[in-house]
DNA sequence: TATGAATGAGCATTCATTCAT
DNA sequence: AATGAATGAATGCTCATTCAT
């Protein structure tokens, strides 16, 4: 069904079940997050589901793009408004970083099906080429920045691997910082040396490092 | 049973049993590795894996196991044997990426069951606390970095983050580019630029990246 | 879920579904009452029963509690109206061989249940403790016809196993008599003296010698 | 095989793993008492169970005629000395609750094996023809005692199965006592009254139970 | 004689999906 | 538009039995 089709509270429905998609995926892992047990966290009956998205695997893909599309808004157009790649990198690892804090759960909800949502054969999983993507656009700017001579000479594929890599580490960390409950209490003993979890002290601390890593110099 | 009861036949057929579950997790997913598949994959009835380990679980955790000493015999003696932190940070990189070369499948499996294995109360994994070691461990890398000088004052715990989180993209990376093939045939086009991927390569330029971040200094 | 909150249908299922369950104990005892053959006997998948109770163990509770409640219903008020003890040991015979007469698969479903649930552990069975119930309810019988002179002075816990063992030796001896059939059929012989089955000859029995037992006295 | 075909060792071997099914059945249960259970108690392979004895049911089988072969030495000989069937009842009690405790372990795998084992089809289990000899050979004796006019006129099958009830109840409440435990300690309380079970004590009421029930007369 | 490796049938359970209401 | 009852395939596991050594 086309999205233009779908009546006003059909649609609030389909946002409803997504949501609670993420909550359940985000909390309680891709395993235990059956079609019954996000259905009974929107106090739905399971069918539901199916009769709103079709099957599962369109709910998740519901979800991803939900997910998404988040992130892009996000981060876009504040990457294309930098002057120069070095500030684009600077706002790419802030945008991500802060995506986490204020998108914890849908975050949560996407790694948790990029790392588990498998295809019919034993093939890559069927959001693997999300996450090839996301290296591609991340070497862009990273030729941006050669081209310019901000950068120094490295492999750019190279680098956006170990960028991306950085970056996606971090909620496997959220996560086990704080197991089911709200980072948002207490950091204390530095960027991630306690039980709260400073994701603007850790923001800080890579782009440092990155910038370090991609000019040489120390960031002005 | 301790391994020193254990007959020779019996340790033979734990061997087989572990390969065979290491190829079908490394190949299918952790989704697919049901006991009956690795049982067939060995040729072997279902049964004769919960004879030999008892159930699925401690195979995974023989898997785990014994994927755990491979790293370790390869790694730990050459860490210690640097006389700097730098050429510390220097051989762990290249350790694990030749980890990553040696062991590809075994390494896959490993990464699938850490990141795939639930425990019955829906809370973290039962081998997530192997990814809060690996930290630990090398955060003990780059305090001796520190302390001695060679290292810059950045946060150990941020910085640690980063560098496993590169190194653990790589697989995914490794996986997305040779999805069920074999990794060394023709690299070509530089260390990732395509259907091969040049691991030494990449190594290369990780230890260039991290040493810049670590130290601000380009290595000699 | 509570029972206020079931639907009808559902109910309706449960109670047929309890009453397979019975059928099934019953007739081919508790090894053989798998999930697979009470739902077949149900002409339903197996998986209902699952979804309906949650598990086998949750229908086995169940069944023990409709069959209590079958016996406690049809016994207690008759007992408490009795105006001497000998009354209500005789009322409290006659009305437990009454219960064999008028529910006899269910009462073997719940001897099934009682000698054949195990634990996890290895320990008593989970039922077992109905048993004890049932011997110092009886023994607080016991001791009114003590208290009141009635009853000659025994050692109430002998005499309750006595009773109680009497009486749950007849199930097995009807069940040898009908092994699948209808006790209702020609009794001839005297009480017990053929194929038939004359619970109501054996009732009398019981009661004249557990009066004699109890009292030293004929029952007048 | 032919027993006198048998070698001395053939023989020892069978009778230690009769004894070792006995131990399981008693303190574990039938549920449990499978063939691996049994074959490790005696630090034997399982599959030399099945060399000696041919399957479990045989197994099984060489229990139940060990045990009754126990029971037979101890009982007939003593009943058939007495004078009168008054004296052979009290035998018969006495005799039957001894043999608990000298055989606890025997007799409780009897009663595991009568009560659990199955036949293929539904029908009664293969040794229910054993409880039912036991009433009719109890029966010949009460018949001795009508007819020298020693018992009163009650329905001989009520009463053996009332003897026979009140007699095989006894193991159960010995196991609700002493669940995994000896029962020689500390009988205190009375003859079934605390947490030691005193089977004199018991057997001394069961006679004069019985013997009121049958004669109508106190034992003198 | 005895071993222990291996089998295969049977078990309870979970879950996405279907469909009459 | 929604329900919830029902399905059927798949999973991990247990266990008596078989058989080459």
């Amino acid at each position: 069904m086309p999205p233009e089709s779908r009546t006003f509270i059909e649609e609030a429905r389909r946002a409803q079940i997504i949501d609670c998609a993420i909550e359940v995926l985000a909390t309680q892992g891709y395993a235990h997050a059956t079609m019954a047990r996000i259905a009974a966290r929107a106090r739905v009956s399971a069918g539901v589901i199916s009769y709103h998205f079709g099957g599962k695997q369109q709910l998740i893909e519901a979800v991803v793009e939900k997910v998404a599309g988040l992130a892009t808004d996000l981060m876009v157009p504040r990457i294309l408004a930098q002057p120069t790649a070095t500030e684009g990198l600077r706002v790419y690892i802030e945008g991500n970083l802060e995506f986490m804090r204020l998108h914890r759960e849908p975050l949560l909800a996407l790694v948790e099906i990029i790392t588990h949502a498998v295809s019919e054969g034993g093939g890559p999983g069927p959001y693997a080429a999300q996450a090839e993507t996301a290296i591609t656009d991340l070497m862009k700017l990273l030729d941006w920045g050669q081209r310019t001579g901000e950068f120094r000479d490295f492999d750019q594929r190279a680098m956006a691997i170990a960028i991306r890599g950085a970056i996606d580490a971090v909620p496997a960390r959220l996560l086990a910082a704080h197991p089911t409950g709200d980072p948002t209490g207490d950091p204390t003993g530095g960027p991630t040396g306690g039980p709260g979890f400073d994701l603007d002290a850790l923001a800080r601390e890579y782009v440092t490092l990155f910038t370090l890593a991609t000019t040489g110099r120390n960031p002005s």
